[in-house]
DNA sequence: AGGTGCATGTAACAGGTTACATGATTAA
DNA sequence: TTAATCATGTAACCTGTTACATGCACCT
């Protein structure tokens, strides 16, 4: 009988996190910052594998200060009200203990395009602008992770080594587009 | 302003389809099986891109029904009941009508092991860990899209295409591991 | 007699998105 | 003055997972 643990059980002593809420200790680890802030950076650094919308930040920045794990303070911009968040030392602590933790990490992937190419015997006709079209979603998103790129030596080794990894499977999914596409108009 | 429909707005007239009801669609086109027989096939092909669980498939092609778009009956194996579905002609157009849409398809991916990677300067002596991490996970992904593969000579060009796509990606994402393992490796 | 696989289904929960509500600031 | 951007937050909704409940059939 197997002793299945439940996939955001604390080790021991630890806070229960979410996935998102370690997102935010994450964003938060590279400076003091705002809910919105947080989305802006989050939009467009790691979007392309972790999304997260304010409906989720906002009350999970709560969460994790009623945890002791953040801690805010108001800082308005004139009038306008703005809270910032930082990590508190326990805050450091769990996020140092996620990265470090061997359980098994979350990988959800949900993509219609591939599904769409998995049936498309159903319509042959369909094929190939189906593939045409996954390959226009690739090129640009290779070009918005280029753009970031352009930023790359101001970057750390762990944000510019998540990107490289980006192009390099995007350039790789965009070249076997191509040589289908060419393989498949060839027939035609 | 931008007139943004929503994501599932069926074009006037046809049904409205849940992601996973357009899966289910398809998975009928292969054959009338049962929600259980469509769960093990899913678990089999596309789960890596794609997967169901029962909660979803036995409510979802109940509704499929309701709809019109597949036709259900009992085909018990001795005293042990079974629902076998088939695509009514009405499925079938809708599931045409889903591989030719231009619709923008879903696409999700929440990669906890990028996520990692890309704060991992908090953490830097777990870097290549987790690296040897996420490359051990693809080699897992790799082996059983390679096991499938197997078959290969019995698929059609879609099944065929989708998992070649995914083996070519998956070998460059170990790849793209392997070589910065090496490099920091040699740091040390 | 007992374990595994076949087979269906539901209820509770978790996690996340969208739309909405509100209002200040800044640049055109 | 008006549009865009900064900024926060919530409620309703959607989608999906997990755990559970049930029971037959087959193999050992």
């Amino acid at each position: 009988m197997e002793n299945a643990l439940e996939p955001n059980l604390a080790p021991a002593g630890e806070p229960a996190l979410t996935p998102t809420g370690r997102a935010i200790l994450g964003m938060l680890s590279l400076g003091k910052t705002s809910g919105y802030d947080i989305k802006q950076l989050v939009d467009k650094s790691t979007r392309h594998f972790w999304a997260a919308s304010y409906g989720q930040i906002y009350p999970e920045l709560k969460r994790l200060e009623d945890q002791g794990l953040v801690r805010g303070h108001e800082e308005p911009t004139g009038g306008r009200p703005r809270r910032v968040y930082e990590l508190t030392e326990a805050g450091r602590a769990a996020l140092a203990a996620w990265l470090a933790s061997e359980r098994e990490p979350l990988y959800e992937l949900r993509d219609e395009g591939m599904l769409k190419l998995f049936f498309s015997d159903v319509l042959p006709e369909q094929r190939l602008a189906n593939i045409r079209a996954m390959r226009r979603r690739m090129e640009r998103k290779l070009e918005q992770l280029v753009a970031v790129r352009a930023h790359a030596h101001e970057m750390s080794p762990g944000p510019a080594l998540t990107l490289d990894l980006g192009v390099t499977t995007t350039e790789t999914f965009i070249q076997w587009c191509e040589a289908v596409e060419a393989r498949l108009a060839e027939k035609e």
